[in-house]
DNA sequence: CTGTTAGCGCGTTCAC
DNA sequence: GTGAACGCGCTAACAG
């Protein structure tokens, strides 16, 4: 079947193609008449304007883009959409794309500019060290969302912006709280990714909190999990492991609440009671977190925040309104039922 | 800055466009030599083919498009990744695209399919009721993944596929399992959806065991959640109604297992234990069902094969060996610990 | 092996 | 208010 293409449209209805480009467009200067001769003839047709051809014409393109990576991590899903209720009040349209594991998320976001005429662009999630020229590159605002502020390699941080919390601080404050509750010996659930990111930085509150109640740091307690912090599995896996190995500890922080519920399960299944016998902290604060039995104790980022400043600062950029920006939220440490004083 | 294109790079390599264009995509008929050269001025220069002009001009691009409605599904999540891994392994590519609640999924579908020249679309969730003469013009094989066969609306069962479970029958199924156990007042938490939609097809099964095993249906035991299915806030709101409604049953069927772990909570909280004064039962056998507490009695969809099975039939009806086919995969029961024989 | 050229489908000047 | 013509950046004939 041939494509039908405007073209034919105005063809049929024995006009130019410009005036079909005019009423699809919501052009001012055409006569309502042919207008809507024409716009029924589309309708009849089924006629659908090639999006490709449109792009490569078009210079405004009221766009901004959007790229996650990590489509399992269900942390993004509330920000995507607070991002794209805010994006579609100002009138704009948001590009959604998915950044595979093994993609450069700032090669796509080249690609995407290029494609669909972005006027900005979001990074959720993904690596914060990224190539000074590529960045270079974007030459429309980029902001980095929950990603702190780490980023920089070489890169002016006045050429892009992040809003997030600050994940070292935060987490040191939730492992301060497990200390004040009289834990000493606390096991950590993260990750082993040596380049700059959320997963690092978590640690790193780790470690701050124990030096600076002087208490000495016990590499047996610093738990990997197998890449990804956000799958129940590999939580419960790597509690298994730690409880099988013999370690004493009285809490374990994990740093996804996806990984403290499969640590929840673990430790059901040891026949440990939470928070009776060993106390469990996660981090983020989504969603599960206030269903999971017993309730985690978690470190809320304040997502709807986040979200909405992204937005605010996305637009006050694309109209020049203010440079960039480094945002930081607190977040909020969530006393639940999963921890408790240690005996 | 004005934008660096593929007669730049030609130009400043001295030769002619179609030579660069031969470079970037890896044609056979190019000297090594020219080739590299090209290459080294691409990547000094950061040059970035525009993808709308590539898919304005091409006609091949192997590609396939997931179409995907309701982003915060988690059900949808290890599809994704399965579909995507099956896909490369062809060859081809994946246009991933998320549609709005507010979007027609074939209407979206029909702009991707011009725009990104897809050779067959796949669709996850959504409405299974489709306009006969737009699904017509999507004039590439069409799957509808884990959406059953009710699909058609006049339309030909053999001008798309399906591949899923039988949501009616295993939702009975699960539903006789608790009649089994000596469960006579089963409530169920479901949505209340009008058009042909597995939240129907799975309350009908519903009613189907109940009719079965002649119990009269109890009007006051369906009740809905407000339009999400896949929020636990959704199912624990729900249940605490029913908790609070004073209506007496002894199980609870909840028709996700997201819902399911939103009930469990309610139950805790209103000092009812799973499975020992209520059991609870929820569907889809998601990692969730695996890492709550207590685990889950639920009904497992084969989602590796269905994900497999709507591969293999994608590229089937592209290679054209065969025709549409509509399959239907058993789904499991999955015993676990929160149903228990009724006193 | 390589350069020239003709469109892909559309939006946008211009004239009218 | 409307139509003809041009070109967006690229790929694929085709000719060399």
């Amino acid at each position: 079947m041939s494509e039908i293409t405007i073209r034919e449209i105005a063809k049929r209805c024995g006009v130019g193609v410009s005036t079909v480009s005019r009423a699809i467009n919501d052009h001012s200067d055409i006569n309502p008449k042919t207008k809507k001769l024409i716009m029924d003839v589309i309708k009849e047709t089924g006629y659908i304007p090639n999006n490709s051809a449109r792009n490569l014409k078009r210079t405004d393109a009221k766009c901004i883009g959007v790229l996650v990576k990590g489509i399992t991590n269900p942390f993004f899903t509330p920000m995507i959409e607070k991002i794209e209720q805010e994006t579609e009040k100002k009138g704009y349209a948001l590009v959604l794309r998915h950044v595979e594991a093994y993609e450069n998320e700032v090669d796509v976001a080249l690609e995407l500019e290029k494609e669909k005429r972005l006027r900005g662009i979001i990074f959720l999630g993904g690596s914060s060290s990224h190539a000074a020229e590529k960045m270079r590159q974007l030459n429309v605002p980029v902001i980095f969302a929950t990603i702190g502020s780490t980023i920089s390699d070489g890169i002016s941080r006045n050429s892009y912006s992040t809003v997030s919390v600050d994940d070292a601080l935060e987490s040191r404050k939730l492992v301060e709280y497990l200390i004040g509750l009289g834990h000493r010996k606390i096991a950590i659930l993260t990750e082993g990714n040596d380049e700059p990111s959320i997963v690092r930085l978590r640690l790193e509150g780790y470690k701050d909190a124990l030096k600076a109640n002087d208490i000495k740091l016990d590499e047996n307690l610093i738990r990997f999990v197998d890449r990804r912090i956000y799958t129940m599995k590999n939580g419960y896996e790597a509690t298994k492991a730690l409880i099988d190995s013999g370690v004493e500890f009285t809490a374990l922080f994990c740093i996804s609440d996806v990984l403290a519920v499969g640590a929840l399960r673990a430790f059901a299944d040891a026949g440990l009671r939470v928070p009776e016998d060993v106390s469990v902290a996660g981090f983020d604060g989504q969603e599960l977190s206030e269903f999971s039995v017993p309730r985690l104790t978690t470190l809320r980022q304040p997502i709807d925040d986040i979200s909405e400043e992204t937005i605010r600062l996305i637009f006050d950029l694309i109209e020049e309104k203010r440079g960039h920006k480094h945002i930081i939220f607190p977040g909020e440490l969530i006393e639940a039922e999963s921890t408790r004083k240690v005996k």
